[in-house]
DNA sequence: CTTTTGACTGAGT
DNA sequence: AACTCAGCCAAAA
């Protein structure tokens, strides 16, 4: 299996409503290089995987987010993975997240 | 094969 | 809060 593949995998154990770091991500995954993660997710096109849950150690929204599925995602793309997690009911003012209320705490994986 | 690049992080300024 | 520098490591060129 890749390693994008378990990458998305823990992707999908996010729960809605909630946003996990890159470097949270990577750990578990078992290495430290949060970049791999987040080269991953923007090598995923498939919109399946909730890579707008996601974001950096700061809370914000990535940068260059574009789910490529989608064209120019009507002209913005943090603006688009903003829009994502306020419908999951997480509060995102301007281009960050309360990480401190939102990020995931991992269960069980 | 070698070099560049990057959806990052942490520490220092 | 903003910027820099260095560490990290695989995918792309």
């Amino acid at each position: 299996m890749n390693f994008f593949q378990r990458v998305y995998e823990v992707a999908k154990k996010i729960p809605a409503g909630k946003v996990a770091t890159y470097g949270q991500l990577a750990e578990i995954l078992g290495t430290r290089d949060a970049r791999r993660v987040g080269q991953a997710l923007h090598a995923n096109k498939d919109l399946k995987t909730p890579c707008h849950r996601v974001v950096n150690k700061n809370g914000e929204l990535a940068l260059n987010f574009s789910a490529k599925g989608r064209s120019a995602l009507g002209g913005g793309g943090w603006r688009e993975q903003k829009r994502r997690l306020e419908a999951e009911g997480v509060e995102v003012v301007r281009r960050r997240v309360a990480l401190k209320k939102y990020q995931w705490e991992v269960i069980c994986n």
